[in-house]
DNA sequence: GTAGGGTTAG
């Protein structure tokens, strides 16, 4: 009678447990343990492996080491979904020594691998962007005959896309539906955000097409995907129009798709349109975080509205959110194009002191503003003071010397910009040819010309 | 335990 009740309590504790670690209250879930104990109810090893899986997916694989050492105290055997959760938080945190470690562990304590473990190692290894030993996973499953699970192809499909073999993994999904493999939705959203990424936004068109005669119904995931697609190839029009779809089939439910439109409409110089949907998502109650302020606070500065973006910043603040390094760098570019560099400086010193590392994006602002404003040899001081610098420093300091009429200057810069191989923008290399010529110097443009071609071919 | 998506500069 007794052993009876013990067990129902224990499942009942694991009940408790599970609903405190969905909540993420991991330390009261432990305390639940000790406490079942101390009244005599013994956790078992879904209990452990419970509170286990918690701490590797929301803190880290260490906790969730030391609660193995207690089970193994407890005299409870893990088992192989113990052993899979600490791969899977190993995984997380890419850190393939440990997963390889603990798939040894486990063989050591003749535990057997299923095909979570290996699907998991295999992912572990094209996230660590090793396709061959993460392909050489798969042929270990085969080899060993494991049942496969639907996953294992997914991960192995995004394994390939992601790691450049987008080719390999259409040929794959081609190859299994031959064979009569039925892909799930997961499955096509995979492959058409592979295509999409590798600029093959019309192939993933006809994948959008065939997962619906197969059946499927697209979900917000693959609406997105299709969406950043068609902004990524400039084609805007048509991603508004999969955005009003997205709206009209109630997709739109958290702020996410909102601010990457908002984004390109800001990108594209669309305020009136950015300023309609980021008043949207604050006026109808979206939970809003640090990315969307950041979005309206962008739209503010953009505006030249630098008091609106200050007054929202406080907002964000008093909700208990914290600004990261893109509002700093936002507000940093606004004060910058309203030529207020004096309270730029201070704030790009105060970025500094506030802990975020040195910011390349914000200096190329504050040179950009400067350029813009006139202060042209302000701009080439700071821009002789920086340490790194990348293409778009060149560019925007090039630009500025243009507009001065300095081509021989730009000129220069524009060379040891192409010989540093990083890439050159057309509109700068055409301004400073054309400048050099009409200014008498067409011998010259004809000697950068073609030493550009020589950097360009030199670096490829 | 497999898929997506948002923020900064030319």
């Amino acid at each position: 009678m007794w052993s009876i009740k013990n067990k129902l309590s224990t499942r009942l504790m694991n009940i408790c447990i599970a609903s405190l670690c969905k909540a993420k209250q991991l330390e009261k879930a432990e305390g639940l343990i000790v406490d079942g104990i101390r009244i005599g109810v013994q956790p078992d090893v879904v209990t452990y492996n419970t509170v286990i899986a918690a701490y590797c997916r929301v803190v880290g694989i260490d906790p969730g080491y030391s609660i193995l050492h207690r089970m193994k105290e407890a005299g409870i055997n893990p088992d192989v979904i113990t052993y899979n959760s600490l791969i899977a938080g190993a995984t997380r945190y890419c850190m393939l020594s440990r997963c390889l470690d603990l798939f040894d562990e486990m063989l050591e304590m003749s535990i057997l691998p299923d095909i979570w473990s290996y699907n998991t190692l295999m992912h572990c290894f094209f996230k660590l962007r090793k396709p061959d030993e993460a392909y050489r996973v798969f042929q270990d499953i085969i080899l060993k005959d494991i049942s496969l699970h639907p996953a294992t192809f997914n991960i192995l499909m995004n394994g390939l896309c992601k790691n450049g073999y987008t080719e390999n993994a259409l040929m794959l999904f081609r190859s299994l539906k031959r064979h009569g493999f039925t892909p799930q939705l997961v499955t096509y959203n995979i492959l058409i955000h592979g295509l999409c990424k590798s600029g093959r936004g019309k192939t993933a068109k006809e994948f959008l097409n065939e997962l619906v005669e197969a059946g499927h119904i697209p979900n917000a995931i693959t609406y997105t995907t299709v969406m950043k697609c068609c902004f990524r190839c400039r084609q805007f029009e048509e991603g508004l129009k999969i955005f009003a779809e997205m709206r009209r089939k109630g997709y739109t439910y958290d702020a996410f798709a909102y601010c990457t439109v908002a984004s390109m409409l800001l990108k594209t110089g669309r305020m009136n349109e950015a300023n309609e949907y980021l008043g949207y998502i604050i006026t109808n109650g979206f939970d809003l975080d640090t990315v969307s302020f950041n979005n309206i606070i962008n739209l503010y500065c953009k505006e030249g509205q630098l008091d609106n973006a200050y007054k929202l910043l406080y907002e964000a603040e008093k909700k208990g959110l914290e600004s990261d390094k893109y509002t700093h760098t936002i507000l940093i570019d606004g004060l910058c194009r309203t030529g207020n560099f004096k309270e730029a400086q201070q704030h790009l010193d105060c970025m500094s002191m506030m802990g975020f590392d040195s910011n390349l994006v914000a200096l190329n602002s504050f040179i950009n503003g400067l350029c813009k404003a006139g202060h042209l040899d302000h701009a080439l001081w700071m821009f002789e003071s920086m340490d790194a610098k990348d293409s778009f420093t060149y560019s925007t300091i090039v630009h500025g010397l243009c507009k001065a009429g300095r081509f021989r200057a730009a000129s220069k810069l524009l060379l040891s910009c192409v010989r540093g191989g990083m890439r050159i923008l057309k509109s700068n290399k055409c301004v400073v040819i054309s400048g050099l010529r009409s200014s008498g110097f067409s011998h010259e443009a004809r000697k950068v010309q073609s030493k550009i071609r020589l950097a360009k071919i030199l670096h490829y």
